[in-house]
DNA sequence: GCCAACGTTGGC
DNA sequence: GCCAACGTTGGC
């Protein structure tokens, strides 16, 4: 069981876009290390939802339900997609600012590289994301 | 809207 | 294989 952090701008699909579709292809993502994630990606791996540009905060959360297959929006199969379910949106969002401030968080790839649109979390990330997003 | 970071492309 | 030019992402 693996945990990953996808982003994602509200313009384009948001985690209320996903709440209404229940089950949301995850797909247009068109850089090889976001890619290899995507693949390395198992269903029942669970995500944090990231909004991006507008108020970037973690939102929700969901869940793998379909492994990588070619991405229906390319030509080229070696892009893939991944289908993942809507599981749950934060109690309370936990802005980027809130990440950036968090000392057991610091070396999240998202603070590292800041351009990764899929990226892996760890378990004490996760975690600590989850806490957050009580208080 | 600006700009830093970083990925990609293409000339050599 | 290097590197300049250019395009995109994403925070602010």
């Amino acid at each position: 069981m693996q945990y990953w952090l996808i982003k994602s701008e509200p313009e384009t699909y948001s985690l209320e876009d996903l709440k209404k579709e229940k089950i949301g292809r995850w797909d247009g993502v068109r850089n090889y290390t976001a890619r290899n994630n995507l693949r390395l990606m198992r269903t029942g791996d669970l995500c944090l939802f990231y909004r991006s540009v507008t108020q970037p905060a973690v939102v929700g959360l969901c869940k793998v339900v379909k492994e990588h297959y070619p991405d229906p929006t390319s030509d080229n199969p070696a892009w893939v997609a991944v289908d993942v379910e809507f599981h749950s949106a934060l109690k309370k969002e936990v802005p980027l600012k809130a990440i950036k401030d968090n000392p057991n968080l610091q070396e999240m790839a998202l603070l590292k590289q800041s351009r990764l649109s899929v990226q892996p979390v760890s378990v004490a990330e996760f975690d600590e994301i989850l806490n957050l997003s009580e208080k």
